[in-house]
DNA sequence: CATGTTATCTGACTTAAGTCAGATAAATTC
DNA sequence: GAATTTATCTGACTTAAGTCAGATAACATG
């Protein structure tokens, strides 16, 4: 074989088939058979709901039914009515499903330290792997409205943080920076938008409210794994969407000229370069524009 | 899910099992069992020994002598005793077995080139599953003599150039600098080792013999994505051995001093610097190491 | 050449997974 | 409130995969 592009997928597909693969087929190790155990390990992971799990797990409705009603008779799970309509039902783990659940959950986080801790460069493994998840899942890539402060959005930003503090020459300090205040960016002044990919925060986006028509775009994100595949764009779409239905009209943001594919982007976006408008001491780029 | 390593691992293995997964799993697309797709393939690919592939399919001897005369039945392969001992068997595709066998590695192509073909980076993307995939399977990797001027090696050295262009100040010119022949790196003046991984060459070293009880070892390189895993020191222990071998007692080698991990590299194993050797236009660091 | 060993095969199983046609009961619609 | 739709379940299958104890025939060794 010759590293020809193919060649190097096809070699990458053998590789995880055969390690990850084996990781996952090793829910056998609880002498559990493999579909029980992705049934019990997605109730645990909160789908609850049979026909979720049915659609999640693609099962077929009989099927699924019995493997409910194995873990049912081994007292790991508990099922009932749905409240709103009783035809639908949901399942929970029981005291000892979670504790199983629990065990497998350490089983495959043993499994992947393990893995980590054997690699001498395990964050540029980790950053690897982000890249190729992240482009074999990219149409799954979703937006959604958070509150500033939930987890996945502290993790975008503190991420946005010390990228910002590496790249700028003088460093960076969030407290000397005009922090927006979370309220500002929660409806209805404002939203803080964040992108997740199969639970992975991989960018975000605010929308600092100013209060009448006009409002600045903040925090700008895209983890690096993601760059290229168009994500800005979509936030930026999102962001600007949001403000719309705000009956904003002019929109404005700051930068630093560091950061040069964030300037092309906003060039090529439709936004143009204004005056200083604040006096924040990180950004030395300003730009506007309407809606 | 927060961005902690263990998450992003298993975020990294869910990808990958639902997408490569599925690309595995749709050797169904061809309406016969995996479990008769994979004989197949592994007979494609030169493992004719029934053993052989008992060991790399890790199936059972009775299962596999029943996959293997269903595919007999469907005219696909042909067995007969082994030349040399009558009681072992080997598979042979025939006609059909071979068209069925280039559609199945046309379809995994295909897979692997639509999903290269929609990534913006493509290059970025193989580099990052390289990095994966050599992290997955570390523990086969597998050095080899081989011709330098196999397939193989012109692989390792075509990128072992590219590098040196890129990182030199002046460029690099192979044709302008002191090309060892070839036959100075086949035995019995030298010899030459490839690094394979799964297939892929990921590292090289030459030894040229310099005829008497001196040798230089020569262009040692590391694929970027198996840097940090102690390729490098595998590869320099390889070739002392061979070289004392060839009761050999001193090595050379030339360097640029831009290549500053292998100047540390040489320094802590054992080698010392001494005055230039050559007149090769690009090394300007020499090194000499007793065995 | 008798004996034990080796490589593969056959027969008789088990288990897991999946399919599909109804059955059942709760909601929804007219 | 009767008819239809929807969500889940049950029973009766099939297929794939795998296990294991011999059977068979070729080879190896004394």
């Amino acid at each position: 074989m010759l590293a020809d592009p193919v060649s190097r997928f096809r070699r990458f597909s053998r590789a995880v088939t055969s390690e990850v693969g084996a990781l996952d087929t090793s829910f056998l190790g609880r002498g559990r058979p493999l579909g029980a155990a992705r049934v019990l390990n997605a109730i645990g992971h909160g789908r609850t709901d049979v026909a979720e799990l049915r659609d999640y797990l693609g099962l077929d409705s009989g099927l699924l039914s019995r493997l409910l009603r194995g873990l049912e008779v081994e007292k790991l799970i508990e099922t009932a009515p749905h409240p709103d309509d009783a035809r639908r039902r949901v399942a929970t783990l029981t005291a000892d499903g979670r504790r199983e659940f629990d065990a497998y959950e350490g089983l495959s986080n043993g499994q992947a330290e393990a893995l980590l801790a054997r690699h001498p460069h395990p964050e540029a493994l980790l950053a690897a792997m982000d890249l190729v998840a992240t482009a074999l899942g990219r149409d799954r890539i979703s937006l959604t409205e958070t509150d500033p402060r939930s987890a996945e959005a502290c993790c975008c930003l503190s991420q946005y943080y010390a990228e910002l503090a590496s790249r700028f020459r003088q460093g960076f300090d969030v407290s000397l920076s005009r922090d927006p205040e979370a309220r500002d960016m929660i409806r209805p002044r404002g939203v803080f938008i964040v992108a997740m990919s199969d639970g992975l925060p991989i960018g975000c986006v605010g929308l600092k409210g100013a209060g009448h028509d006009m409002a600045e775009v903040k925090r700008l994100w895209v983890a690096p794994s993601t760059r290229g595949l168009g994500l800005a764009r979509r936030l930026m779409t999102a962001v600007e969407e949001v403000a719309r239905g705000l009956s904003i009209t002019t929109l404005r943001l700051d930068t630093n000229s560091s950061l040069t594919e964030a300037l092309g982007f906003y060039r090529k976006s439709g936004w143009r370069q204004i005056d200083r408008f604040n006096d924040d001491p990180y950004p030395d780029a300003f730009f506007e524009k309407c809606l």
